[in-house]
DNA sequence: TGCATATTCAACCAGATGGTTGACGATCTG
DNA sequence: CAGATCGTCAACCATCTGGTTGAATATGCA
């Protein structure tokens, strides 16, 4: 019986991880190689593959090969498309965009990996 | 070592299954009882259950046992804090809350329960 | 050609996940 | 008390997940 995960599933399922919201992170600054994403972090470069592979599974990310290197982009279509299901449970508030700051960079620093933002 | 999953990788991984999703929006409308969160699935109620101790755990939602019923609530904070953490890669364009509204009738149609939303 | 670099593939592993069933404790009701 | 209802627990199972390693593929370069 196949499972059906719809995009949602993917999406937030992708999000679950958090090397992945780390390199999320990581491409919000720029497009990477493969082996410039996997370098921060203290795991094998096919870990990161799979990684990769998620989220682009997921439609979080774009990857394109040129030549022998595989370009990373961020796509944030799916993200807004989880984004706007939990709006419906998070109205109450307007949301805190000076609060997203901190998660960044309190999630970046507790997975114990380099990838720091630089600012 | 220990796992140290934090509370992004709680709410996320909570999110990413369709049928805790289900039964977050049927919460939006009212509180409930485990029972009746589960009538509308075609699962037994142990795994019902279980979900709803992934919510909790979570932190999306609360239990109070009044009696021998065990009342579940939406909370949501925990939706907040993801939220908050996507609007950093969703920040391109501004919320759309009718969107929203098509996404849960998609989903709980898409589920194949009776689990409706009424209006 | 031949070697180095970039990335994936395949096999494997331990542990988590999502479901089942049956027994159980707790609570209401007659 | 006896019986029904509410919900969880425990054991079990199949599958998924996140990691490893080593081999394979593809590309660039001298």
């Amino acid at each position: 019986m196949p499972v059906m995960s719809d995009s949602l599933d993917l999406a937030f399922s992708a999000l679950a991880d958090p090397t992945r919201r780390a390199i999320l992170a990581m491409l919000l600054e720029d497009d990477m190689a493969v082996t410039d994403v996997a370098e921060p972090f203290a795991m094998s470069l096919a870990a990161i593959s799979k990684h990769l592979g998620v989220l682009a599974d997921a439609r979080l990310i774009t990857q394109e090969k040129r030549g022998r290197v595989k370009w990373c982009k961020l796509e944030p279509d799916a993200l807004r498309s989880a984004s706007v299901w939990m709006q419906g449970f998070g109205q109450f508030e307007p949301v805190d965009l000076d609060a997203l700051e901190r998660f960044l960079e309190a999630e970046l620093s507790e997975t114990g990996n380099a990838a720091a933002l630089d600012g």
